[in-house]
DNA sequence: TTGACATATTCCTATATGAGAATGTAATGT
DNA sequence: ACATTACATTCTCATATAGGAATATGTCAA
């Protein structure tokens, strides 16, 4: 069997960077595609099909108006994924650090108000 | 171009539901390959190379014990992932009920201690 | 050494991309 | 009616699967 279709699921919709790109811009609010194209730096037949796809798999919604079409993200439809993911929280909250260890660190931010936070978990040796 | 690698990055690993399967069995605790052949339900070969996408992204890690090896899930890994769906939380709470339907939900999940939760976000209609 | 067991890798093939180019379609203005 | 604007769709192609079958590698036991 080949790879599973990206419209198959929302997970495998949003393995593609770019379509990623596009939820999180569409998810302020409501945008006509040419303003998609000009966002992402992308051309316009290659957003269309990306619209495509998140559409087939319910990630955005549409809206007709005019000669225009105005798209949002669907944020339900994420919530899945992240409850997904979340299923794995208690265990990261112990790979790395000691209770201990991280009853300090939590006192940090609180007292910090946690600026210059890194955005990702940092990279594994190979 | 093509479709990105399986082993591109962890968006991608996940998106193949056996490697989903995989990592939830493995978040328990050490299994060796013959155990996660029994639990899925797919033969070795293919258990095997899907334990090496996830090898390669690092959602796991192995350890060889004799001639077995023993693969557990790395969660850290997963928490990119999680982080990026948490960015639409706030969007999707806002999205089907208001907030004094919200608050009622809420006290209701608090009393009822929540049984019978339903797992998914329910399908919309196409 | 030889054999058995546990995993990994290679070869094969049908299928599905994602981007680029070209074209189709619908709505609006004049 | 016609040109223009705003999107969507179709076609082509290089590339990457996922699974099945067969085979290779590595480790222990006798």
């Amino acid at each position: 069997m080949a790879r599973a279709a990206t419209t198959s699921d929302a997970f495998n919709a949003v393995a593609e960077p770019r379509r990623r790109q596009i939820l999180s811009y569409l998810v302020i609010g409501e945008r006509q595609v040419g303003e998609i194209v000009a966002a992402i730096g992308l051309d316009q037949p290659s957003v269309s099909k990306h619209l495509g796809v998140l559409r087939e798999v319910g990630l955005v919604h549409v809206r007709r108006n005019g000669r225009h079409r105005l798209y949002r993200t669907n944020a339900a439809a994420i919530r899945p994924l992240h409850e997904w993911t979340g299923t794995f929280e208690r265990y990261w909250q112990h790979t790395l650090l000691g209770v201990k260890q991280r009853a300090e660190a939590q006192m940090q931010k609180n007292s910090q108000s946690n600026r210059n936070a890194p955005r990702n978990t940092p990279k594994e040796k190979p």
